[in-house]
DNA sequence: CGCTTTTGACCCGCGC
DNA sequence: GCGCGGGTCAAAAGCG
C-alpha cells in the first residue's frame, strides 16, 4: 500500500505524489484514467494554491463552534486535513455514509463547494468537497474529525488509509 | 415510507 | 455598524 504517512514529518510537509487506486476500487465507471494522483499537500506550500478558504486552513485549525444551541463555547480543536484528488467525479465514496448538508459557491471559483456529514450516530465527521477552478480535473476533499466506527463498505484499501490517517492525526 | 438532496435563509466572524 | 465571505439549518422536494 502506497500511502505511507510515516514518511511524513509534519502535516503534509511536501507534496509527495501518491498513487492511489481509489475510484477504481470502488467501482466508479466515470473516470477517464481510473487512477488518481493523490496529492496530500493542499496547503503545505503548494504553489498556486492560494485559495483563502481551503488553502490556508488545511492540516490543523481551531474550529470555533459558531452556532450552537446549547451555548457551549468551547473551541474545539479539530484536526483537519485535505488532499487533492484527480477525478472527474466529485463524489469520492470512501466507504462511509455521507449526508450532504450544504452547498455554497466559493469566490474565485466557479464551482460550488459541498458539505457532507457522516450519518453515523455520534460521528461528527465532516468533509467538504471542492473542485478547483484552475484544474477542473482536481477535486479537493477536506476531512474534519475522525471516524470512531467501522467502515460500512467493503473497501479495504481505503480503510487502511483512513486508519493510518487517524493514527496520524491523533498524535497531533 | 424513510432517508437524502436541494436550496434559501440565517448566523457568525472579520475587515473596513 | 455594515457588508461580505463562509458555514450551517431546516423545510420541502426527490428518490429508491
Amino acid at each position: 500500500m502506497s500511502f505511507k504517512m510515516e514518511n511524513l514529518e509534519g502535516p503534509f510537509p511536501s507534496p509527495t505524489p501518491l498513487s492511489l487506486n481509489l475510484i477504481n476500487s470502488l467501482g466508479y465507471g466515470e473516470r477517464d484514467n481510473g487512477i488518481l494522483g493523490l496529492t496530500a499537500a493542499a496547503a503545505a506550500g503548494v504553489p498556486g494554491h492560494e485559495n483563502k478558504g481551503l488553502g490556508g486552513t488545511t492540516t490543523e485549525s481551531e474550529v470555533k463552534i459558531g452556532k450552537n444551541k446549547k451555548g457551549e463555547n468551547k473551541k474545539t480543536r479539530k484536526s483537519r486535513y485535505a488532499f487533492q484528488t484527480r477525478s472527474q467525479v466529485d463524489i469520492l465514496d470512501d466507504g462511509y455514509r455521507w449526508r450532504k448538508y450544504g452547498q455554497k459557491a466559493v469566490k474565485n471559483n466557479k464551482f460550488p463547494r459541498s458539505y457532507y456529514r457522516c450519518t453515523h450516530q455520534g460521528c461528527n465527521v465532516r468533509k467538504q468537497v471542492q473542485r478547483l477552478t484552475k484544474d477542473e480535473g482536481i477535486v479537493e476533499t477536506t476531512y474534519e474529525g475522525m471516524h470512531s466506527h467501522p467502515i460500512q463498505k467493503p473497501n479495504d484499501n481505503f480503510e487502511n488509509i483512513l486508519s493510518q490517517m487517524q493514527i496520524y492525526t491523533s498524535s497531533i
